[in-house]
Formats: structure tokens, sequence, C-alpha cells
DNA sequence: TGTACATCAGTGAACGCGCGTTCACTGATGTAC
DNA sequence: TGTACATCAGTGAACGCGCGTTCACTGATGTAC
């Protein structure tokens, strides 16, 4: 395969970034190599450099990549229900659900990066990628709480995206240990019972 | 330093433990080399196999090590308080400091080492090991709810313990920004606000 | 539209480097007498 | 208590290996005429 064609190639770029947007989420940055996220597109490491400036750059790509990817899959989650408790429910449910545990692959970026990002430098791009992915996230979740205060909306966003990426990367830790179903399913009932309104207590 | 005495050998083991329970909290187990271990004890890496049977043992017992010394901490926060409402609330202080974040070497390895743990396979020991230091936090976090029913206990703590911890990952991964002392602050004034008996709303 | 040629996506060998682990060696420690 | 010798903690070179990146090369694609 000595030349693809214009459009061969913007296809390669697009798997190339995908299959990196899952990879790192499963493995980590320094968990898969270069040899390996372009052999997972069908290519050899060689023609890498034709696409991406490095592999630090392909990161902030496919971080970025993936979390955009979560922020619509949070949105489709919402668009099935009709109030914002039902539609706060339904991102708690698919957040923390056993599919969610077991790939992390195609699940939360905002988990499954969250201490490679933690380890990168304080300038890195991949960092500020991250940051304002999880400002979207937050954005969201302010925006099913309606408490009728957008501060208290924030701070309840805040505490719910700490609460939801904390019990399921814990879970993933703990997987295969009867702690990680019960991390789930706890956190899961506990937060919903939370009404937004505030009414319920935690 | 052709030989050690048995003492100072014993002395060696336990610095490269504790330089190692160190530097994989805060660079993960493959950030950290052997040479980087022993160079941290002082030492060449030639002699790191008279004291370790390998990398993934030595990450074990460092992961033990930084897990207890976790459990210790908390005990002495405690310790300062009189009523258990006090010592969640010195708990929660202590763990969602800019102190504790600035320095995940020498801070909760639950959250410093979760997906790092989580890409472990599993039935490795590190995973039995670290399930093992968490179920002690969620223990310790269960002591201090007070609900009077030993189940409520248990989830409450459960819900803490994924809050605190998910707080914690995601101030590491946004340091830098306004958002990572946002989540410190939020995140420990709502979490003290419910007390312990269950009357305030989240 | 057809032809001649330049471009460049992808290949695979090679680069220097750092990794975890092994090993021959050193010489002070520890022990048997 | 003193001596002779075995032990073994630590050294530093070396092992095979995989990494990110570079590069000469290939030949279909794309373009200039």
């Amino acid at each position: 395969m000595p030349r693809a064609s214009k459009e061969q190639a913007a296809t390669h770029r697009k798997t190339i970034t995908a299959a990196s947007a899952r990879l790192f989420r499963e493995r980590g940055f320094h968990g898969v190599s270069v040899a390996d996220l372009m052999g997972a597109a069908g290519l050899t490491h060689g023609g890498f450099y034709v696409h991406f400036e490095s592999k630090e750059s392909l990161a902030v790509e496919a971080c970025a990549k993936a979390l955009e990817e979560g922020v619509a899959r949070w949105k489709r989650r919402m668009a099935g229900e009709s109030t914002s408790s039902a539609q706060r429910a339904a991102l708690i449910d698919g957040y923390l659900s056993s599919k969610s545990r077991n790939d992390p692959g195609k699940s939360c970026a905002v988990a499954a990066l969250v201490n490679d990002v933690a380890r990168e430098p304080l300038d890195s791009l991949v960092r500020a990628t991250y940051t304002a992915g999880l400002e979207e996230r937050l954005a969201i979740l302010a925006s099913v709480q309606q408490t009728g205060d957008s501060a208290e909306d924030r701070a309840r966003a805040i505490l719910d995206c700490s609460t939801m990426v904390g019990a399921l990367v814990l879970s993933r830790a703990t997987s295969g240990n009867a702690l990680s179903d019960e991390l789930l399913t706890v956190v899961r009932e506990k937060l919903k019972s939370i009404a937004p309104n505030g009414a319920s207590t935690r």
C-alpha cells in the first residue's frame, strides 16, 4: 500500500484517532505504543508521522474525541427523558452501570484518564483539553439540578460529578471483588435518592 | 559498598519500599524504573533482586505500605476530635486539602493508584491489596456516620468515599485551573453540610 | 482526453535509548573452629 | 579471643526487548500540459 488516496488517508487518520481514543482510555497514555495504535488501524508504525506530529499530539486529539463522545452520550441519554429529575437519574444509571465499568475504552474519558492527566505537566495541552471536557459535563449536570439558584446548581453538579467519577474508578479498581458491584449499586441508589430540588436527605 | 551488614541491608530494604510507596503514587507503576527506585534509596539498580523477587512484587509491598500509612493518617486525624461528626469533618478537610492534592506521593494511595490498579489483571495481588486497603477506609468512614443502622452507615461510607476520591483525583487532573480549587472547596463544604444523622439535605 | 511527471501515504529497516532482569565480581560481614 | 574462610549485599556491565522517531524507498495518486 505505497500511496493511498487523499480520501483513504483521511479515513486512516480518523481510524487511528478513534482507535487511540479507545486504547488510551483502556491502557493509559504510556500503556499503548505507536505501533499498537497504527496496528489497530490496520497500518504499520512508520506511517504514523504522516498524520501526526508526535504521539503526544495524537494524545491531545484522541483525548478531545473521547471527551466529545462522552458529552454526546450524555445528551442522548437525557433526550429520552422529559423531566430534569429523570434526566439526572438516567445520567447516573448510565454512568454507574456494569457495562460502563467493564468497558473503559467506550466509557467516560474523564474517569478513565483522570490520573494520566493528573501526571501530565501543568501546562500540557492534554490537561487543558481534559479540563474543558470536564466543564462541559459540569454544565450538563448543573442543568438537571433545577434548584433555582445557578451557584447551587453548579455546586451540586460538582458534587454529583465527583461522586460519579469516584465510584466508577473505584469500582474498576476493585473489579472481581464484591465491593465493585456494591459501589455501583449503592452510589447509584443513594445519588438518585437526592431529589434535584433538595428535598431528600443524602 | 560490597557487603552491607544485615542491619544495613534491612534498612536499605525499608528505604527502597518507602521510596517506592512515594514514587509509585506520584508517577504510577510504569512511570518509575527499578533504577529510579534504587537511586532514590542511594543504591545502584543491580542490587534490587537481593531484596525483591521482581518489580511487581515490590509494587505489592509498596502499595500495602502506602495504604497502611493512609489508614494511620486517618486515625491520627480522628484522634484529635471528640465527636463522630467532628471526626468525619476532620477526615474530609484533611483529604480534600490543597496539600493533599499537591503531594500525591504523601497522600491517599486509594486515589493516587486507582487507575493503575484498575488496569492490572483481575487476579493480581496489587488489586487484592488495594481492595483490602479500601475496605479499611470504608470501615473507618462507616464508624463516623452513626445513623444507628450499620447497613446505612456502610452505604454512607461508600458514598462519602466515592465523593472524596473523585474530588481529589479530579482536582489533580485540573491543577493549574480555577476548577481545581473549586472542586476541593465545594465538595469539602457540601460533604460536611450533611450531618451524620442524616438531618441535612445534600 | 491522454501522457509525462511530481507528489506523498504507507512500508519496513534502522536510530538511540531506557527498560527489567541477569551475572561475574568485590570485599566486608558473619561464622566455625 | 583470634584466625581462617564462607557468605552474600551491593556494583556495574551486559542481556534481549520494546519504545518513539527517522529515513530511504515504493508506486499509486494527482496534476500540469
